[in-house]
DNA sequence: GGAGTTGCCTAAAGGTTATAGGAAACGTAC
DNA sequence: GTACGTTTCCTATAACCTTTAGGCAACTCC
């Protein structure tokens, strides 16, 4: 019987293609393995278990979203960087639902994940070099920052958006309209 | 024997009750069943399944954060209103992590959690009562809203804030700080 | 207290995860 | 090209979770 020429790489990336097509829950080692026409038990000599898998997943993801952006931080800056960061995010948010529901598996201190974690924060960071914040200001921004990013996208994949003129894309563009205004402002003085 | 005494609601409270101790995913029925030491069976004259068991749970979760919502915000308004309804989120999603979770489960288009959804977008929006703002801008600005809650809930639940000074409470501040201006200044005229 | 309803049970079948151990395919060396 | 060692994939097995079907006992109501 020939081999079916499984590696970690593509049991991981068939579970990834899975997730986007059937949803992350319809990722399991058994449909994996149908996919390849193979039994189950097979895949334990590429990954650990089904957590495993789910890890690598997310670790994919995560890298190949902060190629993406990266990519898209290349030559802006300011709100062109903003802009063009934010969009990678949620673009690849709708193009790959399943990798992004990944990314935010909780992954164990010491997996590789972690690493793709820090590459995110860092490519974030980066974004407000164009904008004059003092460091402590900088970690406040970021964390806004990631929070509207990844808030937006998880709102507009579970369809909290699609009951209510306008339409998503609208209400991004003020969106980050309104981060820009508000990196520029920064520190805030209350009323 | 005995009767264990089970109910719809009963059952759904120990599986919202497991979710917050052990992660939603280890809400299964066996789990609830030997909570109840009852065999699995019985739960079904109760609940129609496992998805049926977390769309109960979610929808337990957003009509109980509604109520602490709908009371924070009571006699309120402006930045006061802002900033308790916000902390309302971030409180319960830390105290009732599983619970939260389960506030993102998509549902179907039938069930009665979308009323509850629909409650929670009316709270938000009455937060803007207290700032001057078109209809168009509302949905902006209530989208704006539920993505900082929501995804600062998610990063801070997930750990995303764990590994770097400050502390995220203090992010928490300035962020609503933040919220607070850009309500005030919207609609934000582009530099 | 008897009839009807409800609640919980046993039984059974199907799917997923995981481990152990074996056999065939492959790479390499001679 | 054949023999060796390694890797890949297999069969077999066991445990757990989900779901349905059908039955008996406990409750309720008259």
């Amino acid at each position: 019987m020939p081999r079916a020429g499984l590696t970690t790489d593509r049991v991981v990336r068939a579970g990834a293609d899975l997730a986007d097509e059937a949803g992350l829950d319809a990722v399991t080692l058994s449909a994996v393995a149908r996919g390849f026409d193979v039994k189950v038990a097979s895949l334990y000599s590429h990954v650990a278990g089904s957590a495993d898998l789910r890890e690598g997943i997310a670790r994919l993801a995560l890298d190949e979203l902060a190629d993406r952006a990266s990519d898209a931080l290349a030559g802006r800056s300011g709100r062109d960087a903003l802009v063009a960061f934010a969009t990678t995010y949620r673009d690849y948010a709708r193009e790959h639902p399943g990798r992004y529901a990944a990314t935010r598996i909780p992954v164990p201190a010491d997996s590789p994940a972690v690493d793709a974690g820090r590459r995110h924060a860092a490519l974030t960071r980066s974004i407000l070099r164009g904008y004059d914040l003092d460091a402590t200001a900088s970690v406040h921004a970021v964390r806004l920052l990631g929070s509207v990013f990844h808030g937006f996208a998880d709102l507009e994949l579970s369809g909290s958006f699609d009951h209510s003129a306008p339409p998503a894309d609208e209400s991004w563009v003020a969106i980050l309209d309104a981060l820009d205004a508000t990196l520029r402002r920064w520190p805030v003085s209350p009323s």
